[in-house]
DNA sequence: CACGTTCAGTTACCGGCGTTCACTCGCCGA
DNA sequence: TCGGCGAGTGAACGCCGGTAACTGAACGTG
């Protein structure tokens, strides 16, 4: 326990309260609320405090993602002991939306605004663990569908069948998301639209003589 | 032509340039570059002369928006000759996907930034008119494929399908203007990801007999 | 123990943002 | 002719993200 592991472990502290804060702001208040002066002022600290532990605001919202997405993949777990693949599609599919509809502004922050541009390789631990990174997940439940026979034998790319799928559900959520008070459709509920893109994309992918 | 009537002609032109202003800078630079100081300056006038003709920002960018969503709707009336309607549904999500990724700013401005809640009544010319109101356009090739009984006997609510279409389509446009330059997903191109998600669709919606 | 170094955090600033408000000044109606 | 109206201006306000020079306490080392 030297010295220098202490100041360590009180920077990780700090870097931990900041994370903290802007997330209470975030989940709070929207996005428009996070600011590094208030961040700074929730933690009684002073805003250029914030630029020794993240080089800027792109990167400390960024971190606040990171975990996000590991809080999605996580809920995925529920899903999993679902036994038929083409049920634990529909089962992700529907988990995924009340996901979003749930954590709204962490939603929105996730998927919906656009990368400051991360150039740089964005390897990160969990990348491909079917249990921390939710798109490997669908890929999975897809691939062993495929496997088992149970879609089109026309569809054999796993990658591109989970990227179709995640778009109807990703764009059920948007929609909710982005058109709420919206009064120029006349919007069915969230639920029914949920249910209604899985059911139609699982027909649409399903064997001939699938279940259902 | 009376004194009065001319004033209101160059209220209504200085309007339009500023209008155009922005279109430009929005077009060109993207949404960030859309500032009330550059609009003004574009124009050569003073910032505070914008709240003239705008009560503000808002309202400004919303302005913009209402002139895209004919655009839109415009762009619909190519696949509106199609003769089967479950070819011109597929053939007005490719034609959405399309605009999508040919006009990515106005399409962000359109359908992924959170609408600067209007809560007055947004009666709007045009409303439920198929040629100048895409989802109208798209409810009403719906209601004529059921009509026609194309679809599946289960699947009677024509908003409901439409919104669910809509998002299939939305969510392929909105995970491609997000997500690009993403290196977490093997992203398929976004033209296969835009026939896929059509394909499966329709195979989803159609009736056992259908065509395809 | 004393000295130079390290470094988290502060102070003071920069340029830019949306927006407001008191004002000018030319045109119009009476 | 003259009063008012209204488009446009100039200067300011309070925010924002970000930077650079600094302070002061804790630290390793002679």
């Amino acid at each position: 326990m030297t010295p220098a592991d202490r100041r360590a472990r009180e920077r990780a502290e700090t870097q931990q309260k900041i994370l903290d804060a802007a997330r209470v702001l975030f989940a709070s208040e929207g996005y428009a609320a996070v600011t590094m002066r208030r961040i700074a002022d929730a933690i009684e600290y002073t805003p250029a405090a914030l630029y020794n532990h993240f080089p800027d605001k792109d990167e400390l919202i960024r971190s606040l993602c990171r975990l996000d997405y590991l809080a999605l993949a996580a809920r995925f777990a529920t899903v999993a002991t679902v036994p038929d693949p083409l049920d634990r599609i529909a089962a992700t599919g529907l988990e995924y939306i009340r996901f979003a509809i749930e954590h709204p502004n962490h939603y929105r922050l996730m998927f919906l605004t656009p990368p400051p541009v991360d150039d740089s390789a964005v390897t990160f631990e969990g990348h491909g663990d079917p249990h921390r990174d939710g798109y490997a997940f669908l890929r999975s439940v897809v691939a062993e569908a495929i496997a088992r026979g149970q879609l089109r034998p026309d569809l054999t790319d796993a990658d591109l069948l989970a990227q179709t799928l995640w778009a109807g559900v990703h764009g059920v959520a948007a929609l909710e998301l982005t058109m709420q008070g919206d009064q120029w459709v006349p919007w069915r509920t969230v639920e029914a639209r949920a249910r209604m893109v899985t059911d139609v994309m699982l027909h649409g992918i399903a064997a001939q003589g699938a279940k259902r």
